[in-house]
RNA sequence: UCCCCGGUAGCUCAGCAGGUAGAGCGGGUGGCUGUUAACCACUUGGUCGGCGGUUCGAGUCCGUCCCGGGGAGCCA
């Protein structure tokens, strides 16, 4: 080819029409009906098809479509015209194919596959138009939450992965040797370091990868999941409802704007997400309990909700639900005791719509020296690692709240999803650490 | 860790009561000037997850291990 015309995405071929382009990418399908061809490709930005008529391109290039395989790396040139019947809805009169790379025959094809094959070819599955639509929703999200603190004063503060205990007590944590210095253990949170940031900048927020060795085989679960995580400086309980809530809605409102056309192809019913534009139920545990009871489910005051008493509690709710105030000693070392019942912890948790589970977890956090160290003993952990952490409330000690809202259970709910190991690119499952 | 279900061609599966393996898709070859998971014809393709046992004979029955899926507990 010794014309030269612009290499253009096809996402931009509406500017185009009428206009000789040049495209790259792969092949995602291939036609033929003899003396005309048809090519349809997709470049990572949306897909086009290629129409090649015997005569109308080099008799090489004509040929060249003989050697194509799906998936097979190649660059189109021709006159872009907008095509009802084209996928993509644009087509190419090509004027010229040049094979870049032809692909062995590739596994993944346009059928039902099993899920273990999938999730072994998952450095190909990501390639489908489906994955793709995931992972576009999931970069809205994440994007949407950076937004959201940056435009809200809250710093963002790198807490550290490799940490020397386990910030909750918690025995199901990935343990590694750390040179000379015995064993290191990869974060399950950023909470602690958090408090501590938020003592110096008042707003904070941490937005990473944490780690649960959990032996967990749940469609909720990862051992590798990214949690964005917020504190806040004299934010009471009420302080943390408020702004979970305002952080949520902010979320699913951006995706509801910004990626339409994923969700419609994820086959996402819109309707339950666009319900987050009314006040998020607020519920006790208590409460939670007795209407729980009400439905017919068999609980008692004080046993933690499972995963039935989640889906069914929040099937009663349209929009995401609130439950705060739980059982003190179900929860964490950290959360503030409610002064109004020392039985209950100043926390949160909020439900997802529709039987997605929790996807906030947050509360008020203790703030006396002494309440802590009771704590502390309470749960048994040691005081030795956590003396900086006890330092916060040793030096101009404040009230403060934080949560942390996990990303894939997020996405999962916001694409209506089955399994959250379709909301992360590489998910490490309990029995997955491939590819 | 526990409870269920499964492992047969590259993929999705069938294989009835034990008698030596099949379909569709994919791949290959040929045909077709508007295809949409194209269509038509022909064709290629398997240590039936591993090991051991029962039997004249095991994909099929038994034991065991490995792997995958679904669920529980715990959590985001």
């Amino acid at each position: 080819m010794s014309e030269y015309f612009p290499i253009v995405e096809i996402s931009r071929l509406s500017r185009y029409i009428g206009q000789q382009v040049s495209l790259r990418g792969w092949v995602a399908h291939l036609r033929s009906s003899g003396k005309i061809r048809f090519v349809v490709m997709r470049d990572g930005s949306g897909l086009a098809q290629g129409v090649l008529v015997k005569g109308h391109l080099p008799e090489k290039d004509f040929d060249a479509f003989e050697d194509l395989t799906l998936e097979s790396s190649l660059q189109l040139t021709g006159l872009v015209q907008a095509e009802p019947r084209a996928p993509g809805g644009y087509e190419l009169q090509v004027t010229g194919l040049t094979p870049i790379h032809i692909a062995q025959e590739y596994p993944i094809q346009p059928k039902e596959h099993g899920v273990g094959f999938l999730m072994d070819q998952r450095h190909l599955w990501l390639r489908s138009p489906r994955q793709q639509a995931i992972m576009r929703v999931r970069d809205e999200v994440c994007r949407a939450c950076r937004d959201f603190f940056h435009d809200r004063g809250f710093v963002l503060i790198d807490t550290p992965i490799l940490t020397p205990t386990a910030c909750e007590g918690t025995t199901n944590l990935f343990e590694t040797d750390y040179l000379d210095r015995g064993k290191a253990y990869l974060s399950q949170s950023g909470q602690l370091y958090l408090e501590a940031a938020a003592m110096a900048l008042g707003k904070v927020y941490c937005f990473g990868p944490t780690f649960r060795a959990e032996k967990s085989k749940t469609r909720r679960h990862l051992t590798e999941f990214w949690m964005v995580e917020a504190e806040a400086a004299f934010y009471t309980l009420e302080d943390l409802l408020n702004l979970v809530e305002d952080f949520v809605r902010f979320i699913v409102v951006r995706v509801l704007a910004n990626r339409e056309p994923e969700l419609t192809l994820l086959e996402r019913d819109p309707a339950p997400l666009e319900a987050v534009a009314r006040p998020f139920p607020r519920i006790s545990y208590t409460d939670a309990v007795a209407k729980l009871r009400e439905q017919g489910v068999e609980m008692a005051w004080g046993d933690d909700l499972g995963g039935d008493e989640e889906t069914a509690l929040s099937r009663m709710f349209d929009a995401p639900v609130m439950v705060h105030r739980y059982p003190r000693q179900a929860k964490a070392f950290y959360m503030k005791a409610d002064p109004d019942n020392p039985d209950l912890a100043l926390c949160v948790d909020m439900l997802a719509p529709e039987g997605y589970g929790e996807i906030i977890g947050g509360s008020q956090r203790e703030d006396d020296l002494e309440i802590l160290l009771e704590r502390l003993r309470e749960h048994n952990l040691p005081r030795e690692p956590l003396e900086w952490y006890l330092d916060l409330r040793r030096y101009g000690s404040v009230p403060h709240s934080g949560f942390g809202l996990g990303i894939e259970r997020t996405v999962a709910w916001l694409c209506g999803l089955k399994h959250v190991r379709e909301a992360i690119p590489f998910p490490r499952l309990i029995d997955r650490l491939y590819p």
